[in-house]
DNA sequence: CTCCCATGCTCAACCGATATAGCAAGATTG
DNA sequence: CAATCTTGCTATATCGGTTGAGCATGGGAG
């Protein structure tokens, strides 16, 4: 019959509840349930009988009280600007599965590219005593470091890199190389490059742009200065700078992100018209893969970042004077 | 000069440090640092030096501590399938942003659309003492409810619905009329119109296929059975199976979600050449939008969707025994 | 001068799990 | 048969905030 109505259907149950109802103590209870039983002498028989009995009553462990107990939370923090692109949606992803697979506790929260929420949501991660902190595409990832050093908290940059912590980044540069020189032979009828979109100041943007002027270099080739047009990612910002330019004829743009090209597109092929413009850009999309005009996109490889951030997660930092940088290759992708 | 060595730089301050360094009782700094200091008659000058050596020592809570002894632990959780496309991610931004704007903390793991880590992710939600759970289009949010209910945690459905719990989801129905009427009026000549993707068991699969029946029906078309495809949203198992069928000739599909889309449009090309079929699909992304063969996109109105999640948790559940389910209208959106 | 109340705090008991120290009973050894 | 070891547990302090109860002090009323 249904025993579905004996425990106290308003509280849910500790493990107080679950040593009365097996004859123990609750300390039992506890080394039981996380696993310390062997080492603490509990019979094979006793600790059996309290996880069959915690099953049957659907006990779910406080992890306040065992995280407030503990040296270790088992939770790692991850701040991400947004959600809106490929690129942010695998980072979050594929780091949830990781730290999952390491009984780690993932908590991601997503900052809006607002300097003062990634401030704010890493103080909060500081107070759910997270282990480490994974600083994602953050604008001041130095001060975030230093609030975390004063807590005790690890922290790693992921994407746009600090002084102050080990950094796991694209190798910007080397893709911007190679997209670069696949435009240079693709859209070799459509005039100079342009290179559109990001920050001047913002470290990807400067890496890309060197890449961008070393492939041209290698040819013999120059860079057009008036054709880099940096203001910012916002397509809102692109088009207003591009709109102040002399933008006519058959275009080849780089362009520095999908969120760029997103606006940028339906502009370019109100301006040009569909047929007089093509695009290589950092950073992938699948359906931006499939736009007639695009030649290829430079893919940042997700897995191996993150397999990187965990290399770093798991090995102590044994040297605090210097702050790692590990660099990993981008992928280049190219229409079907 | 620099008094930053003063405190241990080993272990985070507590309010026992704070109390000792401003001469007040651990009691007093605890009901300063968390608003109630009025209610429990701290003088503004007491209050106002705590608050400025907590900040000068950089002291953050341990909400640990704190979730332990308080009733509610203004965490709120939401389990989510994928962050690999712009439905899901909105709603993961937005609803991360109307938590804080609550004084939440949204907590929010993605499940990878498997039913045994839904279950799992929901378990550690309540381990976390969520005080709310929302589960996004779960395959069996009935079992999540069900555990959430003997823990006592609320939930909420989102984007598919479930019987045990209030649902907020989009009026797939009405969206789907509306597509396919638009596929209709603008795919006339690529033949009898195709439904592909998602699992007929799904709700959603279901409301939108009545909806295209609907839209057949009110203009006197008769459907055809054998253009049916719902083998899952996995663009691979669509595919297959669109293998399986004699597909010639110009189409136009309505394709119940982008990433079946994702991997449909270079089949379809490949398979028909891109100007022999046209496309509307259910969900909405900025790139595939642009694409040449698409006629209309059903976008799921997130904030609308978000909103109503909200006032769900905001006004108390009085009746248990009638879970409300919200329907929220789609938007549909054209090439422009 | 006494009584009463408001003010401004302190005290100490929690919340639930963890971990160290230790106790009782039986098995083994000399 | 005492001494020692092993087994299988219990008792309890602790993590860091929170919160109800309560204790001084000072001012005003009677």
């Amino acid at each position: 019959m249904s025993s579905r109505k004996d425990p106290p259907p308003s509280r849910r149950s500790t493990i107080y509840d679950l040593a009365v109802s097996a004859g123990v103590s609750p300390g039992a209870v506890s080394s039981v349930l996380n696993g310390t039983w062997k080492k603490r002498r509990i019979s094979a028989a006793t600790a059996e009988r309290v996880s069959r009995i915690a099953a049957e009553q659907g006990y779910a462990p406080n992890r306040q009280a065992s995280m407030l107990r503990r040296e270790r939370s088992h939770v790692i923090g991850m701040i991400v600007p947004k959600y809106d692109n490929r690129y942010f949606g695998a980072i979050a992803e594929q780091f949830e599965a990781m730290a999952r697979a390491r009984d780690l506790f993932p908590v991601i929260t997503c900052t809006q590219r607002d300097p003062a929420l990634e401030y704010a949501a890493a103080r909060e991660l500081v107070s759910y005593q997270a282990d480490c902190l994974v600083v994602t595409g953050a604008t001041e990832p130095d001060r975030i470091a230093a609030l975390c050093a004063g807590a005790g908290v690890r922290t790693i940059n992921l994407d746009l890199p600090g002084t102050q912590a080990p950094s796991v980044i694209s190798d910007n540069y080397g893709g911007a190389v190679a997209l670069t020189e696949l435009l240079l032979d693709e859209a070799a009828g459509f005039g100079p490059l342009w290179f559109v979109g990001g920050r001047g100041g913002d470290h990807n943007t400067a890496e890309r742009l060197r890449g961008f002027r070393a492939a041209h270099a290698s040819r013999g080739l120059a860079v057009d200065e008036t054709r880099i047009v940096t203001p910012g990612y916002a397509p809102g910002r692109v088009i207003a700078r591009l709109t102040e330019l002399p933008v006519t004829g058959p275009m080849g743009v780089f362009v520095n992100s999908t969120i760029t090209l997103e606006g940028l597109v339906p502009w370019l092929d109100a301006r040009l018209g569909a047929a007089n413009w093509r695009l290589g850009c950092f950073d992938w999309d699948p359906f931006a893969a499939l736009l007639p005009q695009t030649i290829g996109m430079a893919q940042q490889d997700v897995g191996a970042m993150i397999a990187a951030l965990f290399s770093l997660i798991d090995t102590p930092p044994n040297d605090a004077d210097a702050p790692r940088r590990i660099e990993v290759p981008c992928l280049l992708r190219r229409p079907a």
